[in-house]
DNA sequence: GGGTCAACCAAGCAAGCGCTAGTGTAAATT
DNA sequence: AATTTACACTAGCGCTTGCTTGGTTGACCC
């Protein structure tokens, strides 16, 4: 076995991991299958990753991160006022859930395989995006632009994003910055 | 084996099933985990359900069925204002995924273990449910109670109430009533 | 030009998996 | 009284799983 470093090789097959966890789920993934992929044998895996676990948590750790810089880059260039702002995070939220799409899908529906270390460490990563959130949302309030507590408004809000996974098609008619809009729009009590 | 009917011990069955895929997910429950919480051995569950999948399927199907009928239930009962339906359809929905929310979760989070056929199926009765939803929501629309497109009004209400059983906390100060009544006012462009 | 090191491989172990076959038995049915 | 049915048991087959072991390769370094 390896140390845990992030070498460029761990990343290409991170990335790699993530595909096929999505088209199986984890616990189907052999790590048979996944040397395959990766073009090696089964035992050379755990050169790179110190058990099967540990890629899992590499996976959702990437995806998760990758969020965190889209958001506050989006937020970073976007306009001053709250509804631009809340527009930024839902297309921003939005953006990343199509470009790391297997990783976020990972992350919705793998959770649970995680070990308590690894949850606790990702849940740290997850907590810093949903203060993000919670930020946007509480100027939102301020401004008057929606209504109701901070906390459901924002569960709320990421429900319906998160939910898209499931039934949005990146070939159909609709572009995310259409769905952000929408969404917006919805959640908006002064139509602008 | 035996004929996959509805025998009551089926039924009881079925529901311990479910508090084990919710633990541990399918995956990870073996037929000799659900066995010895049935307080029978692994061969005699076999008796009652030709497969694994099988059970995966009554699990699924119990709570999709349930869930139809308490929003029908829901709907003949309320007012006939667009917006008292809407709020019925949004507190049922929340009271199933509570009271049947072994069913649910398992429903949400291991549909891709079905096998095709039973996919097929399941996809029916969910489709019969979602229309209720849209149903509503065209009504709501027709009454300028909202905006927006109905196809996507009705995800990004169905991903918001979904994404609830990750957050919510039957034992704390909200109540499911409550919760709807927030999403309501949420989405609701004509406060009341 | 000996040493280091990341990367890989071949082979396989121990454990656990879903499921089957064949049998026993008490209650219900005929 | 004879038969069927429903439900449970024991024993284990055949296979897959994550992971380990011991060793090879080739690029780079002083």
């Amino acid at each position: 076995m390896n140390v845990m470093n992030d070498s460029p090789r761990r990343k290409e097959l991170t990335r790699q991991a993530a595909q096929l966890f999505v088209q199986a789920g984890f616990d189907r993934t052999t790590v048979r299958m996944l040397a395959q992929e990766m073009g090696i044998k089964s035992g050379s895996l755990f050169h790179h990753f110190r058990d099967k676990q540990e890629i899992l948590t590499a996976v959702i750790e990437e995806g998760t991160q990758n969020a965190l810089i889209i958001a506050k880059a989006a937020l970073e260039q976007c306009d001053n006022s709250a509804e631009a702002r809340l527009q930024a995070m839902a297309r921003a939220h939005l953006e990343t859930l199509l470009t790391d799409r297997n990783a976020h899908v990972v992350a919705l529906y793998e959770w649970r395989r995680l070990d308590p270390e690894a949850r606790d460490h990702l849940s740290h990563l997850r907590d810093a995006y949903e203060a993000l959130w919670e930020t946007v949302i509480d100027e939102a309030l301020a401004a008057g632009l929606i209504h109701g507590d901070r906390f459901l408004v924002a569960r709320f809000v990421m429900g319906a994003l998160n939910w898209t996974v499931r039934w949005y098609d990146p070939s159909g008619p609709r572009s995310p910055d259409d769905l952000a809009h929408e969404l917006v729009a919805m959640i908006t009590h002064r139509p602008v």
